[in-house]
DNA sequence: CGTAAGATTGACAAGCGTCAAATACAGTGG
DNA sequence: CCACTGTATTTGACGCTTGTCAATCTTACG
C-alpha cells in the first residue's frame, strides 16, 4: 500500500527536520526520537515528477527531506490549482488522511528526497506523545491560516498584490529555514506555475512581473528573485504578519 | 481572558453535538464526557453580532451550539473575505490557536448560542483521550480540504460554478445534520455576503443568481434555496465528492 | 548547433467590477 | 391598516482588469 512511484529505495535514515514543530516549543529527546521513527527509507525524485496522484487510495503521508515540491488539485475541465509549496522538512499529504482517496497531487519542483511516513507510527504519536500530537494539531491550524490568507488574496486582491504576497510568504519561510533575510529568495517556479498558484494566467503573471521589475519592487534572476522595497511589498499585501504564540501553557507537558 | 462580547451568561449545560467527529468513529462514554467537559456556560447572540474580532489576544475557542456564524479576514484596504460558514456543532476559532492574535473575526448570521471552550480542557483531551485528539486532528485536515476546494473554485472557476459549489457544499452539510436531501436548503446569507465568500461583487452575484434561476438550476425563496437539477449543479463544480474513510485502524484505540 | 521549454509581446475579447439609481421587502410605529 | 424606514435586491451603462489566441524571442541544455 502507498507505494512511491520512484524506482529505487535508499536506506539511509534521514535526519528529521523539525523546524516547523520546534516553533511551538523545544522537543524532548523522546519526542525527537518519536519524530525520527516516523520516517521510512527515502526515495530520490527528479524534477517535475509525480510523487502521488489525487485519487490514490488509500492516501498516505510523506516527508520531504530535501528539495521543493508542490501540491495541487485538478478540476474536471483540465484547470489546475496549486495549493501549497513544500520546502525541506514539510510533511506532505496530511489533508487527504480523512478521505478514501487522496485529495491532492504531489509533484516535485526540483530534485528531491521523499520518505514515506508510517500511519501506525503516526497513530502511536497520538498515544504516547500528547504534546507532540498537540504540536502537529497546531501546525495543521497554521496550514489552515496560510490557506485562509491565500484565499483572501485570490478572492480580494489584484495580480500584483497576489504576487507580492507569494514573494513575502516565501521570503519568511526561507528565513525560518536559516536563509539570509537580505539575500535573494529561491524561486524555482515557472510563470505558468505561479499563475496556477495564484489563480491567474501565465500571460498576466508575465505582464505583472515585468511591471514589478520596472517599478523597482523586484529584480528577477535565474531561479531566484531579489526583493527590493520589501516593506512596500509587505504593505501591499494588506494582511498582518502572523506571529506564533509563545505561551502554550495549556498544552500537555512534555514526555521523557 | 477571552471574554465573550455578549451581555448575559446562561448556565444551562449544552448538549455537545459531535456529528463532525462521529463521522470518523463512535465515541466511548468517557470520550463523550470529555467533549462535554469542553463547553462552558453559553452566551446568546443576536443576528449580525461580532463574537470576537481578529486581533484579539489571546485567541480562544468557541463552540457554536445553535444558529449560524461565519468567520472572515479583513484586508487593510477594507475588503473582506469570508472564510467559513459555521453551523450548529462547529468548533470555531481553532485556526488562531497557534498565534499571538486572533486571525479571523467571528460573526453571527442568525440568532445563536455560543459557548467558550476552555484551552486547558482541550489540552487535557490530548493527554487523556488520544483517539479523540486524533479525531480533532482529522477534522482539522478536513477543514483544510474544504479550504483547498474553495481556493480551487475561486482561483479557477467562474461565478456560476463558484455559486453552484457553495450550494452543493451547504446541501451536503445540512444533509449530514439530518435535513431532507430533497428539501430546499437553508440560506440566510445576503448576496453581499455570498460575494465576500466567493470573491465576487454583489452585483455580479445578483446577475448570476438570476441567470441560475432563469435556467432552472435553482428556485430562490425567502431565506432558502431549492436546488433543481442537483446533479447538473454538482457536475458544474468540477470537483469530486469527498468521501470520509471508514478504515482508521491506524488511530490509537478508544479510552474507556 | 539544434531543440525544446520558458519568457515576452501584441491585438482583441470577455467576464467582472464600478458607479448610480430604482425597486421590492420586512419590520416599525402611528 | 398604512405610511415610514432601512435593508436587500434588481437593473443599466460603462470601463478596466484579466483572459484568449497567436507569434516571436530567449535561454538552457544535449
Amino acid at each position: 500500500m502507498c507505494a512511491l512511484s520512484g524506482e529505487q529505495v535508499q536506506t539511509e535514515l534521514s535526519k528529521f527536520r523539525s523546524s516547523r514543530l520546534t516553533a511551538f516549543g523545544d522537543l524532548s529527546p523522546a519526542e525527537q526520537a518519536a519524530l525520527h521513527g516516523l520516517a521510512e527509507p527515502y526515495l530520490p525524485f527528479g524534477r517535475n515528477e509525480v510523487i502521488r496522484s489525487e485519487g490514490q487510495s488509500p492516501p498516505c503521508l510523506y516527508h520531504l527531506l530535501e528539495g521543493w515540491a508542490i501540491s495541487s488539485i485538478a478540476l474536471e475541465d483540465g484547470a489546475r490549482q496549486y495549493l501549497k509549496i513544500h520546502l525541506a522538512g514539510d510533511i506532505m499529504g496530511a489533508p487527504s488522511l480523512p478521505y478514501e482517496q487522496a485529495v491532492e497531487t504531489l509533484t516535485t519542483l526540483t530534485h528531491a528526497r521523499v520518505a514515506r511516513i508510517s500511519l501506525t507510527a503516526m497513530g502511536k504519536v497520538f498515544e504516547d506523545f500528547p504534546r507532540l500530537a498537540a504540536f502537529l494539531f497546531l501546525a495543521t491550524q497554521e496550514e489552515r491560516v496560510i490557506l485562509m490568507d491565500r484565499l483572501t488574496a485570490v478572492g480580494r486582491s489584484d495580480a500584483i498584490r497576489r504576487i507580492a504576497g507569494l514573494f513575502v510568504h516565501l521570503h519568511d519561510r526561507q528565513v525560518l529555514l536559516g536563509h539570509d533575510s537580505a539575500a535573494p529568495i529561491e524561486m524555482p517556479l515557472t510563470q505558468d506555475q505561479i499563475a496556477d498558484l495564484l489563480g491567474l494566467t501565465p500571460i498576466h503573471v508575465n505582464r505583472t512581473l515585468r511591471r514589478m521589475d520596472v517599478e523597482g519592487y523586484v529584480v528577477r534572476k535565474r531561479g531566484q528573485v531579489e526583493l527590493r522595497r520589501f516593506d512596500d511589498l509587505r504593505a501591499m499585501v494588506g494582511l498582518p504578519a502572523r506571529i506564533i504564540r509563545r505561551d502554550l501553557s495549556w498544552l500537555p507537558p512534555s514526555q521523557g
